[in-house]
RNA sequence: GGCCCCGUGAGGUAACCCGGAUAGCCUGCCGGGCUUCGGACCCGGUAGUGUGGGUUCGAAUCCCACCGGGGCCA
């Protein structure tokens, strides 16, 4: 049951308006909700700010789900009737709005090159992708999990150099991802003594793209061991895929053929006959966004033939909106840890059908990607008007001075971007295996006498949970500043504080150790039992709202808050053996549910002892 | 040269989209609490909207300019 918005229809029947824009919720001291149409009402109607709450006040009054209504400086301040709507809360099932109505969306999100460990950054890019997949998922969408890898030429060129010429060996015992990103700077480092070897580099690469069988099994044997690798550390922190679609295959089965031949005969792109940029084919950006911009244009095709990314970018976003008839064929890459089977394209696999087609596809990349995005955006909602291509832009995640210092790197500079070539980063696996060994310490402190695994399976829930909800906690806009001391906090505003607190809820059913009775009624409620059921009352709102905005911190935000007031709760009246168990029974058990909904959410684990 | 993002106590952040009440929270620091459902908790104290203008009854929020930091395109 979803009270507030409830409460907001009754409003709404009465007042005879859409009152969206006109609730908020106050203080406590104030009440449960208020009315701000009064200040708008007061202006259009030249009355006064008084009478105009005075005159909304009189209209609600008799509502029998309103105990009160206050008029305090032009606001109307309304304190519910917990004993009506209380019950019903506790005694009807959660509802979570059905936005989605089955409709298929793509989120496409990871899509970190097959050459190297994953650093704390691409981590970004996953758990928001991962989560906004979730939150989606839960509110009725049919969601489609891609993650696009860029397998062709330039990047992977010096490590198929190394293992066909250079004597490097697949066989090694280290994680692969791992492997491949220490031997790169190796690499380049002989490549740089020994001129002949960069000649040889771009031979391979040349055969690659001819389609050479040799180099061909190569890249995809080096590929497939990287990916596996990368995909251990994701599968660890929850993360899952539908679909890999490898970036060469979009030349391989024409979809840039055709996607260029459409472009070409709607009059999106141009050959450019003179000029410095002379047979070069052109995108022409249109629209709003792009009169300020003196090029808008865009090269999708090179005067010696080659394509730039964007041109596989826009055949790609194409075949997700179903622009073109062209489709990849399909094969079982793997099973994952939660079951089920990612797919990949692959040329000798089978035609398949479900994986695109979509009107909204939201694609998570950095925000350095903008300029590029809008030209995809830009072409797509040329092609159709209804279509939605969402860039969902993130900033970086960049290092603390003090953990620059702890790579070896001294700076002035507040903050330190992350670089491969310059072994200036930090990869999940390490920021994890610290984050994990920390938490075994603190799990055993605290447990003395718990049994070894039985630390390392509880441990490794807290860590996984704390790394992701660190990731997602925050704006968006705004760049993270990594700093590995900091991110081994476990007190205050944490997953393991979120954790904690589901098991003091856990407990507490535990000890009473019987089904819980359903409430028949509500006497009535202290300060820190309202609250809570407040509180919890929210999370159709919160959802409701994280879905609008696309935006996770949101939820992240509303549990902190929740697991507050479920403390304070917790801290102050007992459950098991009061006056009011039955009651308290009822809004832990509740509490537990609604906590539960922002794990799964967020990827967080939930935990029966920690 | 054009464009985009960020600026909130000592540090990290929420509220900014859609202006409204005493700017919320975490860490730190100072002080306090319990151990009958677990202290990874709770309570009190400390301290903040980069600068200047504008709009408004009212600005952290909207507009303009500037300053500082970061990025993209050329």
């Amino acid at each position: 049951m979803d009270v507030f918005g409830f409460v907001k229809e009754k409003l709404e029947e009465k007042l005879n308006i859409k009152l969206d824009k006109y609730l908020e919720f106050p203080k406590p001291e104030f009440g449960d909700l208020a009315i701000t149409l009064a200040f708008e009402k007061a202006r259009k109607e030249k009355i006064g700010l008084n009478e105009a709450a005075q005159e909304i006040a009189r209209r609600i009054e008799d509502l029998e789900i309103i105990d009160k209504v206050e008029v305090v400086n032009g606001y109307v301040n309304l304190s519910l009737n917990w004993k009506i709507l209380g019950k019903e809360f506790l005694t009807k099932s959660i509802e979570l709005p059905n936005i989605g109505k089955s409709k298929k969306i793509i989120i496409e999100h990871t899509s970190v090159n097959p050459n190297k460990a994953l650093h704390i950054g691409h981590l970004r890019n996953a758990c928001l992708g991962d989560s906004l997949a979730r939150l989606l998922k839960k509110v009725g969408y049919d969601v489609k999990v891609l993650n696009y890898i860029d397998d062709t030429g330039l990047q992977i060129g010096y490590h198929l150099l190394a293992f066909k010429e250079l004597g490097y060996n697949f066989d090694v015992e280290k994680k692969f991802d791992i492997y491949a990103s220490e031997i790169y700077p190796e690499i380049i480092g002989k490549v740089k003594e020994n001129p002949e070897l960069e000649e040889k580099a771009r031979k391979i690469i040349k055969r690659l793209e001819e389609g050479d069988e040799e180099i061909l099994n190569l890249a995809e044997k080096f590929v497939r061991k990287v990916l596996l690798a990368q995909l251990q550390t994701l599968w660890n922190l929850n993360i899952f895929y539908d679909l890999l679609n490898f970036e060469s295959h979009i030349i391989l089965f024409d979809l840039w053929k055709e996607a260029f031949e459409k472009l070409k005969s709607l009059g999106l792109v141009k050959k450019v006959e003179d000029g410095k940029l002379k047979d070069c084919w052109v995108f022409e950006a249109k629209g709003k966004e792009f009169e300020n911009l003196k090029e808008a244009d865009k090269v999708l095709v090179r005067s010696d033939g080659t394509l730039v990314y964007t041109a596989k970018d826009i055949a790609y976003a194409m075949w997700k909106h179903g622009l073109i008839d062209k489709d990849f064929k399909y094969v079982e890459f793997v099973e994952q840890p939660n079951g089920h089977v990612l797919y990949a394209t692959h040329p000798e696999g089978k035609a398949m059908k479900g994986f695109n087609n979509v009107e909204i596809s939201i694609n998570v990349i950095d925000v350095r990607q903008t300029y590029v995005q809008k030209i995809v955006q830009n072409a797509i909602e040329r092609l159709n008007p209804k279509a939605k291509y969402i860039h969902y832009a993130y900033e970086v995640v960049a290092l603390s001075r003090g953990t620059a210092s702890l790579l070896g790197i001294e700076t002035d500079k507040e903050f330190l971007h992350m670089s491969g070539r310059k072994g200036v980063i930090v990869n999940v696996d390490d920021v994890y295996n610290t984050l994990l060994q920390k938490i075994m310490e603190e799990t055993k402190k605290r447990n003395p006498d718990m049994d070894e695994k039985l630390v390392r399976e509880i441990s490794e829930k807290i860590a996984k949970s704390t790394l992701r909800y660190e990731l997602i906690k925050m704006d968006r806009n705004k760049i993270l500043v990594f700093d590995i001391v900091d991110s081994l906090k476990i007190e205050g505003d944490t997953a393991s504080y979120l954790q904690y607190s589901y098991v003091r809820g856990k407990n507490v059913l535990k000890k009473y150790g019987k089904n819980v009775e359903v409430i028949s009624k509500i006497e009535d409620l202290n300060k820190e039992e309202k609250e809570l059921l407040k509180t919890m009352a929210k999370l159709p709102f919160v959802i409701e709202k994280s879905v609008n905005l696309l935006d996770l911190s949101i939820i992240a935000n509303y549990a902190i808050s929740l697991a507050n007031s479920f403390n304070l709760f917790y801290e102050k009246h007992r459950v098991v053996g009061s006056e009011k168990e039955v009651l308290r029974l009822n809004i832990v058990k509740r509490f537990l549910e609604i906590m539960e909904i922002c794990f799964e959410i967020m990827g967080i684990e939930k935990l029966e002892v920690m």
